[in-house]
DNA sequence: ACCGTAGGTGGACGCCGTACACCCGGCGGT
DNA sequence: ACCGCCGGGTGTACGGCGTCCACCTACGGT
């Protein structure tokens, strides 16, 4: 029994490391949300005791932190030789792909955004690189400044997540009967109606998230590019 | 004593209720953010133990659901007699002026959009109607559909509140000094300075959110203006 | 052979949300 | 006049959280 307590302390646990502890967050946070994200549960995951941790994380925000520049740093590069429209273009739809994987990354981010010091330098670069896209395309510092802001904005204070799916979910006990629905709510019921009859996608709700995204983003850089091309 | 303490029982303590919950909870996160709140906190505030409360909401995620409904409703109607482009404009500058009442507002109700099972009703309403804006105004459905999905999107990710100041936080201990900035992060400092130089707004940071939000509004009501008209 | 130190451990503290049992005061029925 | 019901406030307790602190242990440099 101590010659197996003694084989297993020898046994080759790599030796936890900062990288391991953020891919591990990581991984913790991909399923289950941010919340499933506990350091007990990431020190579990990594067979060590919490306080462990701590070793190489300094408390839970500078770990989030962590995790914000690793998930930022999956972000492609922007490419080179091409417009900036597209340079722009490619590069936030990367960025949107990156969201996608990592759900719980623009929660954290924004919210990390709000009242801190500064954003990790991670964040900075993506930023960076971003408006010097716009720059190589001749923008100036003011219409940058503007297109910033405007890529950033959330207009109705709240994203589109909203009503996306109205399918996938569970039937939802306390649900609304659809009369009663359409009565208190006719213009989104006429949309979702509008939506779900046309063109039938096989998986249920017709309204294909990828495709409003880029039409929204679309929208907002034909819009910059006639502000830039009005001010010659 | 026990004469003073009977006096005190029947203090004319206004007998709690699921709006003055609701109230206190508003007027905590409006002051110390949405992690000041604790179920315990509201209780001490209110003057009451903490399980008073669940007479009232049934759990914390219902008492920020009720939380959002309040200040959802605190949205101006839509103004009547006026153009859809009018209409939604000064719509969303009223629901922008809320989340400025209650900075945590923007941050719950994401959260809670993200994995639930439906938006409170409230916010449906108000959704439903500002849909029904641009309806009045002869929007297609489809179009309506697409403009409600870019007046929610964030297309860098994450929203303005990036690096719009600069000044006030205090001087932040490991700041980057300004040449390693510069090196590293060439276009945002040179936007930074630009900006700073520009007209000199007293408060120090030369840049005006609100026009900056503004901005990004027109720009996107001008795109689906453009997109209505080519309609026909 | 020694010791300093980096890295893992164990326990404890104070906060959180909330389940459960309780208790008290006012009100309707008899 | 009494009784019993019940709505709403109370007390206690549990499990989970982040993190402080004291501790141990194995290893590399001298």
């Amino acid at each position: 029994m101590t010659g197996q307590a003694a084989d297993a302390s020898h046994r080759p646990r790599t030796p936890l490391s900062r990288q391991r502890v953020l891919s591990a967050a990581v991984a913790l946070a991909d399923e289950g949300g941010v919340d499933a994200l506990s350091m007990r549960r990431i020190a579990q995951a990594l067979g060590v005791v919490p306080m462990a941790l701590y070793k190489h994380v300094a408390n839970k925000d500078e770990l989030l932190d962590g995790m914000i520049d690793a998930v930022v740093g999956e972000i492609d590069p922007p490419v080179a030789d091409a417009g900036w429209k597209t340079a722009v273009r490619l590069r936030v739809l990367s960025a949107r792909r990156m969201l996608l994987r990592h759900p719980w990354a623009s929660g954290v981010i924004e919210a990390r955004m709000k009242a801190r010091t500064a954003p990790t330098p991670t964040v900075m670069a993506y930023l960076d690189s971003m408006i010097g896209l716009f720059r190589a395309g001749g923008f100036s510092l003011d219409l940058v400044h503007h297109a910033m802001h405007v890529m950033g904005s959330r207009l109705l204070g709240f994203s589109q997540e909203l009503f996306d799916d109205t399918s996938d979910r569970e039937p939802d006990p306390d649900a609304l009967p659809p009369e009663e629905m359409a009565a208190r709510f006719p213009h989104i019921t006429a949309l979702a109606m509008a939506v779900a009859h046309d063109e039938g996608s096989v998986v249920g709700s017709g309204c294909d998230d990828q495709s409003e995204f880029e039409f929204a983003l679309d929208l907002t850089l034909d819009g910059l590019e006639r502000l830039h091309a009005a001010a010659h």
